[in-house]
DNA sequence: CGTTATGTTTCACT
DNA sequence: CAGTGAAACATAAC
């Protein structure tokens, strides 16, 4: 369930279980997750020890003792799964790292829209593929530049990883949801109040989900969250929770309570 | 059986 | 060239 809080969770649990372990195997079962060449991973992951890591927006880099810095992407339905046993390897861990310690770390990915990559630098890596500063870093002015030239939808454009590295489906819903902006509001007609409200909305969002180990269920009673499923009741009208699309994605929100700007 | 799902990439069009 | 929207990707679950 990767967005921003959930991959700083994985970062985490990556963290604590797989750094300066000398990696014996790698294995990937199927080649379609992998963005470079099979036989690269295995040059520039076994013998080496993972350093460190680095998360930007839902992207985690892991720095290596090798020449490469391992990039991950966990898609629509990745997550980390470290354990001892061979027999315990997750039904959907289709990538694997062997440890020296016997211990295995899989690569579980349902969807396989996750990926894993090879880099030589995050700078350039994040260059490249025009990832915005992660949404918990973001300044307000370079909030504001990345909105500047944008005259569509204000959901679409919060989803836009060129903006606000990190913030996905459901985060930009609770974000407008908190600002009590509707999501189909274009940017140009957002006044400079409501951009300085978005973006404490979406640091808040953040901070709150991280604290709470992305577990949905610990949120304030304020997220739309809890209510965010057709039927559902906003907690300040009482009103029905409607779905539209916006950007093309599945989009909640509390048409009394939630502006349409104008 | 049809629809939907937490994301990114690609492509055609403006 | 930049911005936009739709489609594609792969698969499970309802």
């Amino acid at each position: 369930m990767p967005e921003l809080p959930e991959v700083e969770g994985y970062k985490i649990y990556i963290d604590s279980t797989c750094l300066n372990k000398e990696i014996t195997a790698f294995e990937c079962r199927d080649a379609r997750l992998l963005k470079t060449a099979s036989a690269d991973f295995e040059k520039y992951l076994v013998n080496e020890k993972l350093t460190g890591t680095k998360r930007i927006g839902k992207y985690l880099f892991v720095k290596t003792s090798g020449k490469k810095i391992l990039v991950i992407h966990f898609g629509m339905t990745g997550r980390p799964n470290y354990y001892k046993e061979k027999e315990d390897r997750p039904k959907y861990g289709h990538i694997v790292l062997t440890f020296e310690n016997g211990f295995h770390f899989a690569f579980e990915n349902k969807r396989k829209f996750g990926w894993w990559d090879l880099t030589d630098a995050i700078a350039d890596y994040k260059a490249a593929r025009k990832l915005s500063d992660d949404a918990r870093d973001l300044s307000l002015e370079d909030f504001k530049t990345a909105l500047g030239k944008r005259k569509t939808a204000i959901k679409a454009v919060l989803m836009d990883q060129s903006v606000a590295a990190g913030i996905g489906n459901w985060m930009a819903d609770d974000i407008l949801y908190q600002s009590k902006i509707h999501p189909e509001s274009k940017v140009q007609d957002l006044s400079e109040k409501n951009i300085d409200t978005i973006f404490k909305a979406m640091k808040n969002v953040i901070e709150v989900a991280i604290k709470n180990e992305a577990h949905y269920p610990d949120f304030p009673e304020y997220f739309l969250i809890h209510n965010r499923k057709e039927g559902a009741k906003c907690v300040h009208t009482g009103a029905e929770i409607k779905k539209i699309k916006v950007g093309g994605r599945s989009t909640y929100f509390s048409p009394e309570w939630q502006e349409l700007v104008k």
